[in-house]
RNA sequence: GGCGACGUAGCCAAGUGGCAAGGCAGAGGUCUGCAAAACCUCCAUCCCCAGUUCGAUUCUGGGCGUCGCCUCCA
């Protein structure tokens, strides 16, 4: 098992190695708190998700940092037109946060710190910054020098002049030194008091910039230097960059050592999703629209690679709404299968094969799309043989072995269905007499009856079987 | 203007210098009281043009098209 993963520092996919043993430092960008988050925003949190198992699938312990930035001009805007503080402002939406990352089962990172509880470790850094000249004050703010740190850029590729020919200019406030520094400390404005978004500071009150969250925040985590930091592609620039040139000026040492960034989520119109182009879709709104929150998160890790831009759409969201069923209905056949006398070796062998060849494409940058459709290819054989009785012992047991593997990923295949609940069983034994009599009539209006309620019936050679379905 | 991606069947999508995975949708069939599920069969000269090569969807160059980043952004 080796792991590659594609380093965005390097544009390689490189083994992946980290700096302690059989432990990884990982940390990602999360949401900004202003509002729900959108499809667009969990798809990158998916792929933290995806990732973190895959981690695990190779036997690493994991700290997994990911932070909730709580304070932002677009939380102060809003928490001041609602007439709260911020702290108040956001609270709602940490908690649907958490709620959409619990229905999307991705699994819980060991660290949420938020900026607003982390002030102190950025103004150390700050100062830091300060006393070593990469920063400087400027009527009561505090920026990078970004000219005090000539790999910048280093990242995500874009050389100086470049910047600078694409810079906005005339908009800045402030007196820079240079269009492209950055603040890391805003001098409190008014009405900011109001909002709780002002903090006492060496250099004067103020709130901090968007970028030093993330730097004071890993090193207080994972240390000054550590594995993995993932984000979205639009984070590379400036935000990574800007992290990148805040860590290493004030830690004198190197920051992270593989940057991971994921694709974007487009509209169906085939443009990116965000708040200007108007299109903002949450998966509350998905959910109201009637799809299943586990076909959502398919679509969003399983359907294309994560470096891939994807596009959603109700055929995509359908199509991978029948993908989680075919699996889940596959998963309950071979649990509840009893070893059938005969063993179909070649089924035996093939299932090894699939198994090496699935683990080997997780661990070739994480390519779930190209996984999945190996595990396809076997269900079908699978389901021929448990047709015909040629699943043994060891096919039934390495069939169960792949499921859970691939359910370490995916994890939508378990969460039992409910037992039979007494009403449903009394209907289904009402419905079989009356097929026994030959009273079809009366047998459907029960089946239909059923559905209508969410139960479909199916007739199958091992006895009834029902199983909850969307309306509709 | 600068930098960068992508273009594979009706839709989504993986992939490789050597007869193009998988899923959805569709058509026909097996099974079934009818369904459902499952299985079987069918459904692609990989945007265009040159070049390299015994051989290119895969490499190189050019073109067309779509999209992203260039300090709100996952």
């Amino acid at each position: 098992m080796t792991l590659r993963l594609h380093n965005t520092l390097t544009g390689t996919k490189d083994v992946f190695e980290p700096l302690e043993p059989g432990h990884v430092g990982m940390y990602t960008c999360g949401p900004t708190v202003w509002n729900f988050a959108h499809v667009g925003n969990l798809r990158a949190f998916l792929f933290y998700d995806l990732l973190r198992r895959q981690l695990s699938a190779n036997g690493y312990r994991i700290t997994h940092v990911m932070n909730l930035t709580d304070i932002d001009d677009r939380i102060l805007d809003q928490a001041m037109h609602a007439g709260t503080t911020i702290s108040e402002y956001v609270k709602p939406f940490v908690t649907a946060f958490f709620e959409d990352m619990r229905a999307l089962r991705a699994q819980p990172a060991e660290h949420y710190p938020k900026a607003t509880e982390h002030i102190p470790e950025m103004l150390a850094m700050i100062s830091t910054l300060l006393e070593r000249g990469n920063a400087y004050v400027a009527d009561g703010d505090v920026y990078y020098r970004i000219a005090s740190f000539p790999r910048y850029g280093a990242l995500s590729h874009l050389d100086r002049a470049g910047l600078k020919a694409g810079a906005r200019v005339s908009t800045d406030k402030y007196e820079k030194e240079d269009v492209s520094d950055f603040a890391l400390w805003k001098k409190a404005q008014l009405g900011d008091e109001e909002l709780g978004a002002a903090w006492d500071a060496p250099f004067g009150r103020g709130r901090p910039g968007w970028h030093i969250e993330c730097s004071a925040m890993s090193k207080h985590y994972l240390g000054d230097t550590f594995d993995i930091h993932c984000g979205g592609v639009d984070l590379m620039f400036p935000h990574h960059e800007n992290e990148i040139a805040q860590s290493e000026a004030a830690n004198g040492k190197p920051f992270v050592r593989v940057w991971l960034h994921s694709e974007h989520l487009a509209e169906p119109s085939g443009e990116k999703m965000s708040k200007s182009a108007g299109g903002f879709i949450t998966l509350r709104d998905l959910i109201a629209a009637g799809h299943d929150p586990l076909a959502v998160r398919f679509f969003l890790i399983a359907n294309a690679h994560y470096r891939s831009r994807i596009r959603l759409s109700t055929e995509a969201l359908h199509a991978a709404a029948e993908q989680v069923r075919r699996l889940r209905e596959f998963a309950d056949r071979v649990r509840r299968s009893q070893p059938a006398a005969n063993e179909d070796d070649a089924l035996v062998s093939h299932i090894v094969e699939i198994r090496a060849a699935y683990s080997e494409a997780l661990d070739d940058d994480l390519n779930l799309p190209q996984g999945i459709g190996l595990v396809f290819e076997l269900v079908r054989e699978a389901n021929a043989a448990l047709d015909n009785n040629r699943v043994g012992t060891e096919g039934r047991r390495g069939l169960l072995n792949l499921i859970d593997e691939v359910d370490a990923h995916l994890d939508v295949m378990g969460g039992e269905e409910p037992g039979l609940a007494d009403e449903v069983e009394r209907l289904i034994a009402e419905r079989e007499a009356a097929r026994q009599a030959k009273d079809f009539a009366r047998a459907d209006l029960i089946r239909e009856g059923l559905k209508q309620r969410g139960i479909a019936l199916e007739d199958s050679r091992d006895g009834v079987r029902w199983r909850r379905v969307s309306h509709g």
